[in-house]
DNA sequence: CGAGGTCGTTGGAGCGTTCCAAGACTCTAA
DNA sequence: TTAGAGTCTTGGAACGCTCCAACGACCTCG
C-alpha cells in the first residue's frame, strides 16, 4: 500500500473512491460506507480511511452522487426581473442566509433568472427536466400563487417566504409578523408616553400592509388608543406620502408608525415642511430598516426584519421536506426587531 | 417503434436519451448527436430526432453529462457575510443579470455562503474538488485581491467584478468607469451654468472612491475650471456628510458632485441647516443611484451603474475564458448613466 | 462490377458514485 | 474440528451521458 505519490493539492488531480481505497488498503465501497455510513465499519478500519481521505484531500465526486442517487443536492431560487421597479434591498442577506443553511446541510443553492410569472413555472420545470434542482424557495408570494400550486400538484418540495394571504395554503412558508412588529412599535411609543399614535399605511388590499395596520390598530386598542382618524393611506411615493403624513399631522398626532420606511420619510417631510423635525414630540417609526434608515437625519427607527433568520428557517423546513415529503406543513412567523435611532 | 405510452408530462418520468431513441427509431448516439452537433445528422434524421425530443418533453441529464465530461456547468459565486455592515443593495440586480446571462449560455449560477476571506478559498477548493463549479465571479475585489491571486496560480477561470487597483492584474475583469461618470456629472452642471463645482469624496486611499474623484478633476480642469478647495473628504456617516459637505458650502461651491449617495445627502442637510434647499442653485449629483435616491426630497439626482450589463459582461467575459483558456486577458469598462431628478 | 472514399450512424466503454447480493472473516457453540 | 451466526468487507452492476472506433450505406471512379 502507500504507493508512490504523496498527497497532491492540485485542483486539476481528481481524487476517486478507488483511489482512497487503494491507499488505505480496502475496498471501494467501504470507503463509501465511512463516508455514508460509519457505524457499518470497524472503529480501526473507520480511522484508517478516514486517514486516507484527510491525506489525499478526497471529496466526493457531486456529479456521479447526483446520477447515481437522484438527487442533485441543489436548491432551486428563482430570481425575478426587477426592471425598473425598486430593487430588493433584502435580497442580499436573505440569500446569504438560504446559502449559509444550505451548505451547511450540504446543499448548495441555484440561482435561475425568470422573467414573468409565466416563464417561472416554466423554468422550474426544466430544472426538474434536468434534475438540476432538488427543491425550490419561492419569495415574493402574490395570492394564490399559481407556482406554489404547480409545485403542489406535482409533489415538488419547496418552501415559500410569504404567507398565502388567501387561497389554500399548500405547502411550508416562513414569513415575518408585521402585526407583531408595528405593535411592539405602538407599545414602545406608549411607553414614551404618546397617546395618539397614527399609522401610515399603505392602500387596503395588499396582505403585508393590512397586517402591519393589522398589528398597530390591535395594540391600540389593546392600549385603549382611539384609532379613529388615525390612519392615513399612500402609495408608495414621497409626494403621497408626504400628503398623507400631512393629513396625520393635522389631526394632532404626536407619533406615527409606517408600514414602510419610504412612507416614513413622508413624515418626515410633512414636519419639515411644517417648520418641525422627527424627534420625541414627532416621532415616527418606520418598516424594514432598509439602507436609508440610517442615512437621514435624524437616524430613522425603524423595525428589521430578521432575514438570516427567515433564510434559515426556509432552508430549514425545506431540508425537512426533502427528507420526509409526507410530514406535515410547517408554518415559521418571525417577529421583526425594533431598531431604534434617533426619530425615536 | 411508437411503444405504448404517451407523451408524459410528469416530473416524476425521467426520459433519457434511450427512450428518445428508440421512440425517433434511431441510435443513442444519434440523439446525443443531434444535441450537441446537429450537423452531423441527415435533415430528415434531424427533423424526425427534434420532434421524438419535443413529444417526450426529453431533457438531458446535467447529473449525467457532467459526470462525463467533467464540466458542472455550473458558475459559482460566493456571497458574502454582510454581517452587520450595510446590504449591498446592488446585488440583486447584478445577481439577476448573472443569472439570465448565464442562462442563455447554458450556465447556472451556485451561491456559496463565505464567512471571511480566509474561508473563501477554502470554499473554492471545496467546489472544485467535487466539482461544483466551473468557474466563478468575484465581487468587492481588495488591493491585490488573495483570491484572484489563488485561482490563477492555479488555473481556475474566474472573472472580477471591479478593478485591481494595484498589485498584479491576474485575469479578466468588469467595472464601472466612475471617472466618466463623475466627469459626466460635471459636464452636465457645467452645462447648467455652473462653475464653482465642488466634490465631496471619500478620504483618499480607496480605489473606487480615488476613481471617481479622478474623474471630478480631470473635468474640471478640462473645462477649465478651478479645483482648488472644491474637494472636501468625508466617511460614509451621515454627520461627517454634512460636515464635510458644509465646509464645501462655506467656500462658495453652487454645486456638489458627490462620491455616493450617502454622502449627497450631507449636501442635502448642509443647505438644510442654511436655509436652502437642493435645487438649480445649490445642486448635488450622487452616485450609485440607490434606493434612497428617488425618495429623498427633492429627488436626488444620480449615477446609476449598468448592473445589467456588468452581470452580462462578467458572464460573457467567463464564459469565453472557459471555452478558451489561452487567450489574452480581457477589461471591460462601463460608463454609469446619469439619472436626473429634481436635485439637477 | 468491385475498390476506395465519404457520410451517417452505431454499440461498446467508461466517467465516479451507490446499491445489492454475495464473499471472507471472526467468534461462539456443538 | 467444524457448523452456524454474526460482522465487515467486497466486486459487479447501474445511473445517463459522451467519446471512440468501427460499421454500413451510398456514391464515384477505374
Amino acid at each position: 500500500m502507500h504507493a508512490d505519490s504523496s498527497p497532491q493539492q492540485k485542483p486539476g488531480s481528481p481524487v476517486t473512491l478507488e483511489m482512497v481505497a487503494a491507499w488505505a488498503g480496502v475496498g471501494r465501497q467501504t470507503v463509501s460506507n465511512a463516508i455514508n455510513s460509519p457505524g457499518l465499519l470497524r472503529p480501526e478500519t473507520l480511522e484508517r480511511v478516514q486517514r486516507a481521505i484527510d491525506e489525499l484531500g478526497y471529496r466526493p465526486n457531486r456529479a456521479a452522487q447526483a446520477l447515481k442517487t437522484r438527487a442533485s443536492k441543489l436548491i432551486g431560487y428563482g430570481i425575478r426581473d426587477s426592471g425598473t421597479g425598486a430593487p430588493n434591498p433584502v435580497l442580499d442577506q436573505f440569500l446569504h442566509a438560504l446559502a449559509q443553511s444550505a451548505d451547511q446541510a450540504g446543499y448548495r443553492v441555484v440561482l435561475f433568472a425568470v422573467a414573468s410569472a409565466r416563464d417561472e413555472l416554466v423554468r422550474y420545470q426544466q430544472l426538474l427536466d434536468e434534475h438540476g434542482a432538488d427543491g425550490f424557495v419561492l419569495s415574493g408570494t402574490e395570492r394564490n400563487d399559481p407556482r406554489q400550486h404547480w409545485l403542489h400538484d406535482r409533489g415538488v418540495p419547496f418552501v415559500a417566504f410569504g404567507r398565502p394571504w388567501s387561497g389554500r395554503d399548500v405547502g411550508d412558508w416562513v414569513d415575518v409578523d408585521g402585526a407583531a412588529g408595528t405593535a411592539a412599535a405602538v407599545r414602545h411609543l406608549a411607553g414614551l408616553g404618546h397617546e395618539r399614535i397614527g399609522f401610515l399605511g399603505w392602500p387596503k388590499g395588499s396582505g403585508v400592509g393590512d397586517d402591519r395596520a393589522r398589528g398597530w390598530q390591535g395594540a391600540m386598542l389593546e392600549l385603549g388608543l382611539s384609532t379613529r382618524g388615525r390612519r392615513a393611506e399612500s402609495p408608495g411615493d414621497p409626494a403621497a406620502a408626504e400628503s398623507a403624513a400631512e393629513r396625520l399631522l393635522a389631526t394632532g398626532v404626536t407619533a406615527v408608525v409606517a408600514a414602510s420606511d419610504a412612507l416614513a420619510l413622508g413624515w418626515y417631510q410633512a414636519l419639515r415642511r411644517a417648520g418641525r423635525a422627527p424627534g420625541p414630540d414627532a416621532a415616527v417609526i418606520g418598516f424594514d430598516d432598509s439602507p436609508i434608515a440610517p442615512l437621514v437625519l435624524p437616524a430613522l427607527s425603524s423595525l428589521a426584519q430578521p432575514l438570516d433568520a427567515v433564510g434559515g428557517e426556509c432552508m430549514r423546513l425545506l431540508i425537512q421536506r426533502l427528507n420526509d415529503r409526507g410530514r406535515p406543513r410547517e408554518h415559521v412567523l418571525l417577529a421583526p426587531r425594533l431598531v431604534l435611532r434617533e426619530s425615536q
